[in-house]
DNA sequence: CGTGCGTTTGAGCTAATTCAATAGGAGTGG
DNA sequence: CCACTCCTATTGAATTAGCTCAAACGCACG
């Protein structure tokens, strides 16, 4: 897992995303993009050169249209965040980023009721607009509700559909 | 000027984005786009059929390209705007919303001190993450240091530099 | 057995929200 | 031309969700 963020002068810091197997980083193709990643846990990254791979894409307008898929997917999944960070309360963050975790990494392994979180929680709440305090209350509220269970390294969910509810939509 | 917004189930409205004269709207190709779209000033648009328009970027490699781009650049915006939701300041969002609106706009027209804003206050409180009460109040105090002035529908920024410093980045 | 680092918990504070009242036009009709 | 309505924006007062500061905990590692 990559973390994908950005920093402000003084240090601040907002994740903008987490990069899991077979994601593509770098979608813009000339531009000189404005995100830093570091890898969470052991990755293995495919590198290319810029110019070798546009060269490439020129030549294979199939690829192309794979690589304009994946922006798109990512625009709306930026989209998604943005409702995230502007409305939704630190429970509904909280909720919503456990959900979605599952769900993506469902896509890749087998479904599964315990999410792993490689990620610190300073990680987690530069994810979601939050401070490490409030996502730790948080997560230690959602356990003594019987919404999850903290295992090492992540969260088993007890209830997942009424943590989904809590994720307001 | 056109909005982009999201809504939640129980009202809450998060606007993604504002379209200018040039933009192009539902860059995801294939998938339905969970974005709506309301005009906010007299616009013209131009609308095609998914179908014909998808059959016509696959047979012109260039402008998938062009819309790769435009959908890179939407990315990038996209991010810089989970920045200003996650971790900016009701007053950092105002001035950044208002540099950032001047410099687009820039680009469009001729540069000028005068930025428009025929989007109402709700509008702008929905695109900041914030409520009509502190963009009104923070406007007012911007206005106050002489840091601007309200015009009708928009402000005259009397001291960008000022301004942009307290963007924070 | 300490030391260091990430996490949790506690207590008080504050930026922004909520609730409420007032003000400022734009449009309508007498 | 004025009175009235409607709607948006501003201002004020009180509240609160989440933050800051601080302390304690827990565990891995030497």
């Amino acid at each position: 897992m990559v973390r994908l963020y950005k920093l402000l002068p003084d240090g601040r810091r907002q994740i903008v995303g987490f990069a899991l197997a077979g994601d593509f980083l770098g979608l813009a193709l000339m531009e000189r993009y404005g995100v830093s990643a570091e890898a969470v846990t052991e990755v293995s990254a495919c590198r290319f050169a810029r110019d070798a791979f546009t060269a490439y894409v020129e030549a294979k307008p199939h690829l192309l249209r794979r690589l304009h898929e994946f922006a798109s997917h990512e625009l709306s999944l930026a989209q998604d965040q943005m409702v995230l960070l502007g409305r939704r309360s630190a429970e509904e963050r909280i909720a919503a980023f456990l959900i979605g975790m599952r769900d993506r990494l469902a896509r890749l392994r087998q479904p599964s009721v315990t999410v792993p979180l490689p990620m610190s929680r300073q990680d987690i709440a530069d994810y979601l607009g939050l401070t490490i305090e409030t996502v730790s209350r948080t997560i230690t509220k959602m356990a003594r509700n019987r919404l999850l269970l903290v295992v090492p390294d992540g969260v088993r969910l007890l209830d997942p559909a009424r943590l989904a509810a809590l994720t307001g939509g």
